[in-house]
DNA sequence: GCATCACCATACGGTAGCGTATGTATAGCA
DNA sequence: TGCTATACATACGCTACCGTATGGTGATGC
């Protein structure tokens, strides 16, 4: 009776480390690090947690895990799509609305952000992993700031200026959305623009 | 033989209910609300737990203490302290040098924000009170922008670059230091001053 | 048609934390 | 010398976690 098609439409499936992957991600985007507990994502997936431990060695693997998933999935892609831009200025405009509007398999990124940027002033492994990503993305803005014109000094600076704001939105994008105004933000993208 | 002084030197004293408190308000700073434990405490303070819950009811007690205490001591006087100078400008870089280097007793106020700022992300009341605060240190901002020659529009607008510069600066402080860095932001004020 | 393996359930021991109940030491005071 | 209140210690039951051990089940190979 029951049919073969190589997926029928929603039957009673095993889980993949992926789909153990992606709830912990957005449990990690809606409460924090803390909020990442084995047995609570095993009740919210309507599993025990043997399942987990099948996928998992155990909890620390799969925090790591979630740290490579935010590096590949909600960073890289970001400055990539923006190259295929003309001018510095288009690249940087185009950059500033990716980093506000981007969700991420129905996750908000800006969550999941501040929620990593917490998690990493208690913890020196997802700080270091947090520096390198500061790193590129800031030496990125500053590049295309001098190359929209600006002296070095000055890129270096507004660079951190765009960062720090950005920081600040997503931030507040947790609790105060009249605060985390992109439209105030994309203003200071013009204002560092000149 | 005990001399009976007001205070002897050092002598084991009981502890006092401000004496869990500031203890409390510095494991926020240093591990967020999630290290503001009553029995973690107990032993920083070489106690029993016994102490805490002769000084108080419950933890959620301790938890809207310490917001008060914030509220009090770390948000109040910076718009205070600024008040006396002469003119706009002058008052917003006094208060830009305030929020970067306060310290209130012994505690790093920036990392007390940035983990407020986490915390509030996932307990409703918290984020009212944090709402609250944002918006009166917003409408200073603005007040003085405006004061200072800007026109409304663009007064709000930059009073809020402003300070989500200075959320995601005090957010870096936990982890990058390099990133959170005050020249930038004061020369994000002197941008927004024109 | 039976063995194997992938995937999961169940049961267990252990720790950390909360709050309560109750005992205890000390100081002030009568 | 006893009475009382303050400030803490100790011991308890409870819950939420972690990780392990072990058993079950359904699909697949042969």
């Amino acid at each position: 009776m029951a049919e073969k098609g190589v997926e029928a439409k929603s039957e009673i499936k095993d889980l993949t480390r992926e789909d153990w992957l992606m709830a912990a991600v957005a449990a990690l985007a809606e409460g924090g690090v803390e909020a990442v507990k084995v047995e609570r994502l095993a009740k919210s997936l309507g599993v025990s947690k043997g399942s987990f431990y099948w996928h998992f060695k155990d909890r620390p693997q799969l925090l790591a895990a979630i740290l490579d998933v935010w590096d590949a999935d909600f960073t890289q892609q970001l400055i990539d799509n923006a190259a295929g831009l003309a001018t510095p200025k288009q690249r940087l405009r185009h950059l500033a609305q990716d980093a506000l509007v981007k969700t991420v398999y129905g996750i908000d990124s800006a969550r999941a952000e501040a929620a990593i940027q917490s998690w990493a002033a208690t913890d020196a492994h997802v700080a270091e992993r947090l520096r390198a990503v500061d790193a590129a993305r800031l030496a990125y803005l500053e590049k295309e700031l001098a190359a929209a014109g600006l002296a070095s000094e000055t890129a270096r600076a507004r660079a951190k200026m765009l960062y720090l704001a950005l920081l600040g939105l997503y931030s507040a994008r947790g609790y105060n959305p009249d605060l985390a105004d992109d439209g105030a933000y994309l203003a200071l993208v013009e204002l560092v623009l000149e």
